[in-house]
This record gives structure tokens, sequence and C-alpha cells, in this order.
DNA sequence: CATAAATACATAAGTAAATTATGCATTAGT
DNA sequence: ACTAATGCATAATTTACTTATGTATTTATG
């Protein structure tokens, strides 16, 4: 796990670029995906992550469909169109962010 | 200018990287050189800064000297040996949460 | 030569985006 | 039977900023 502070002010890129690659998906599955993906690096705190995805629907960047697994139900989130323009925004931005950062702090980072 | 949230975290990682290759710089030079190397993507607000600064110096992180130029006061800051360890470790934390964020966003970053 | 912009510090009030804590309910594992 | 995992949600608190304000000197500009 990463200091909280680096964390922050990725969430709704996450979010946004998980959403874009998967069609729907529900919260916990977001949170178990990132957890997957990171090697427990970085894990979605719910407290966070239900506020953003309510926020995002709101903003009619997502888009909702409940359905009921045995007893216990999912809350499907899935991008609109309108949210795709926004996702690619955040990840431009984001990887513009990355490359002055690695150029100010002089970085080396070891990509795969 | 980057939306402010990505921004968020790295404060502390630029003020002590910038210090570990520096010797002694004072707060406004430090909010100069960021400026000029990001190409003015990333602007230190004195707001945040100076409160940050003091912190690093309570910490035992920094030392400063009070010098002064003509009439006006500078004061510069150092990083102490305990310093160099933690600015090291907020690097390379960093490095890695950059590599993990690649992985996870599926980026291309463009390296110089 | 007056005025604005840059240099140089500092602090206080307000805000955004988290964390932490709590709650409810079902299902699977031991 | 009890605990952990699945699955949602909200409220209180904290953190790390931004914005605003203040003081003072030096340099540039019309």
């Amino acid at each position: 796990m990463y200091s909280s502070e680096l964390i922050k002010g990725t969430l709704k890129t996450i979010i946004l670029k998980l959403l874009t690659e998967n069609e729907k998906m529900y919260g916990y599955e977001l949170t178990q995906k990132v957890k997957d993906m990171t090697g427990g690096k970085i894990q979605l705190t719910e407290g966070a992550l239900y506020p953003t995805l309510h926020a995002l629907q709101n903003q009619g960047i997502l888009t909702t469909e409940v359905v009921n697994v045995g007893n216990r139900l999912r809350k499907y989130y899935a991008i609109t169109p309108s949210g795709r323009e926004i996702a690619s925004e955040k990840v431009n931005e984001f990887t513009d962010f990355i490359a002055t950062m690695i150029t100010l702090l002089d970085l080396k980072p070891n990509l795969g």
C-alpha cells in the first residue's frame, strides 16, 4: 500500500478507465479488480468509491443497472459516450502528468 | 496546469528531491525551479509550500539559514542526512506508484 | 517618475477528496 | 456455530491542499 496522499486524485481516472474496458462493473468488483491488478498495492476504500460512483452517475458520466444475484443486489455501472470522452481526457492528463514528474524528479521507471 | 487533485501528495517528494540535488534552496527559488522545469505545468503555491517547509524543518528533515540579500531576507533550506533517507524513500515510492499506475491504466508514456 | 510586476516571506480561512467508522444483509468457508 | 467474504451505503473526521490576505523590497515599464 502506498502512502495515501499519492493515490489521491486518481480514483476517478481509475474508475473511468476500467469502465471503458469492461462494459459494466459493480462497486465491489472494481475494488477487487484494482487490488488484483496492483498486487494489493492500491485498494479502493468503500467510503471513497461509492460516493464517487454516485457523483459520476449524477453527472451523467455513468449509468446504473441493479441486478439481483440470488438474494443479494448488485449495482452495475456502465460508462456513457460523454463519459468516454472524460475518461480519455483524464487518462491523457495523467499520462502527461507522469511524464512531467519523471522529468522533474529525474526518474528511471522500469517499464515492463 | 494539471487539475489540482493530481498534484496532491507530490509536494514533499518534489521539495525533498530538489534539495538532495541542490545543497540549499529558498522557497521562492523552489517555486521558480519547478515552474521552469515543468514548463509551467506545475506551479507550487506559497500557501502550500511555506507551511510544508516549516513542517519539514520541525521534523528535522530540513535545516534553515537566513541570509540577507540587500535589504531582503532569504531563508535557505538544506536537507539533513535523515532527510536524504526520507527523500530516497519518497522517490522510490513514487516510482513504484507510477509503474503500478502504468500497468493499471495500460498507459504508454513517451519517455524522452 | 509613478506604477506595476517580480521577488520574498508568512498565515488564516475555506474546500475537496480522501480515510475511518459504522451499519445492514447475504453467502461461503472452517 | 462462527468468521470471512461479498455487496451496498452513509456520516464524521482528517488531510493536503487552494484562495485570500498581509508585509516589504527591488526591478521593469510607460
